[in-house]
DNA sequence: CAAACTTAGTGTATTTTGTACACAAACTAA
DNA sequence: TTAGTTTGTGTACAAAATACACTAAGTTTG
């Protein structure tokens, strides 16, 4: 009983971490699949009084006073749709002041917000992840999370279609910079797939030959000596990426 | 007197505007010397408690409830430095819970601010100007503000060292994709300075033929008929850039 | 089992761009 | 007149971008 005493003092008092009303985060999260992109998306849940109708939205909420932006991104993206360890990076911050007054936005806020009429400037962050990597699991206030095709996505609550915009802009100029692929492929992939991708960010075609030229150029896209199976067609090559061969510019 | 009386009806009351005292903006102001890049600093001025050997720090300041943060931006840049109607560009948010612990930072805070131990989130902004085009007149918190050579900028206030390479680096990154010489350069300039302004954004060198050779390819660069004169050599010619000519990628 | 279907995989010619490199010309100051 | 300084130029080679069409290797179907 002694021990159990003292394991109980050492556990730190469960206070509520203070929330900060003006500062908050969303997350831009992607995923490709063989015809395009697709992007993380949540249905909002107002506890009891659920809205019917209401439009979906990025997973995000305010932040915590004592953690840092990153930290705060990944925690709410956690906490929204159970996706972990992700790595995020940071795009911009929207702050208009009217960017939180649409009504559906604004009975939104007041059904789960204690300062629902608080300014909330947010920091959008964003990630390419496997979808198969992970399991959605939603909790909290989102009734559900969902993949849906970039090309697809509607109308979305405050100014979250802007931030998604923003995001494949980012997404654009990045992978001019570095390869995007391992994020987003599966371990072993064929140059076709690796094209689309390309294909789907940029949203542009490539000649093949070409393509295949200026990847295999590069050092860090390997060639294994694998090919597809039960494929019906000539099966394709399988490659994998060799992270430590790449070095930025 | 009665159409005096109306117009003082239509003045609107002169009520302060509300501060957020959760966010910040912060400016960093490059413009070229043929030397080198300069950035535009101000030494803080805590009233009438002056505190000595202060850290120079970036133009900066708290949000105002109801303005935009591009708005909040261009309003402090002017207040601080009296630089009025500057493209200002949203580089980075830097939201640490510890950026404004440090003691120097504390007291300065406390000598100005209503809430000095709020959580500031702070956004990054840059611009550059071309120095002979703005007088600085600071005015506000700041005692002076100055211009000081990028290599040679001491330790600064908060975290203003890292908003500063931030902004550097995002400088870099943007001379690949537009050309930014005609915010820096004189009007007519040479295709010397044009290359000095590269080298030092960009902290590199290059060959004088190949560069010359690049830039004349461009369909924006304009050789005038007129040369420098009053130099003690051989006199350059002066070169114009013609911004409807060029297209973004 | 042959034919039809689907996707993979390949080479060449041309143009454009990058890179390395050295010396004469034009002006001023002394 | 000379010394000093910066401008302005050409060539040869290597690397990269672009345009373009057919055969090969599997599976499915009839």
């Amino acid at each position: 009983m002694l021990s159990f005493y003292i394991c109980l003092r050492k556990i730190p008092p469960m206070t509520e971490p203070r929330i900060n009303p003006n500062v908050s985060v969303d997350c831009v999260i992607f995923s490709f699949e063989d015809d395009g992109l697709e992007v993380l998306l949540i249905e909002r849940n107002a506890g009891q009084n659920r809205i019917e109708d209401d439009l979906l939205a990025l997973p995000g909420n305010l932040i915590y006073e004592d953690e840092t932006l990153d930290a705060a991104a990944n925690r709410v993206l956690r906490e929204l749709t159970g996706l972990k360890n992700i790595y995020l990076e940071q795009v911009y911050t929207f702050g208009d002041p009217a960017r939180i007054n649409k009504q559906k936005d604004q009975d939104w806020l007041h059904s789960i917000r204690a300062h629902p009429e608080a300014r909330v400037i947010t920091v959008a962050y964003t990630s390419l992840v496997k979808k198969s990597n992970f399991k959605i699991s939603p909790s909290s206030f989102a009734r559900q999370a969902m993949w849906v095709k970039v090309k697809e996505v509607p109308q979305l609550a405050f100014d979250h279609n802007a931030l998604l915009e923003k995001a494949l802009e980012y997404l654009k100029h990045k992978i001019y910079i570095e390869p995007l692929g391992y994020e987003l492929l599966p371990e072993r992939f064929t140059l076709a797939q690796l094209q689309k991708l390309y294909e789907a960010i940029l949203d542009d075609h490539f000649d093949k030959r070409n393509f295949r030229r200026k990847v295999l150029r590069t050092s860090f896209i390997i060639p294994l000596n694998e090919k597809q199976k039960g494929v019906a067609h000539k099966p394709a090559g399988l490659y994998r990426f060799d992270k430590s061969k790449f070095h930025k510019i």
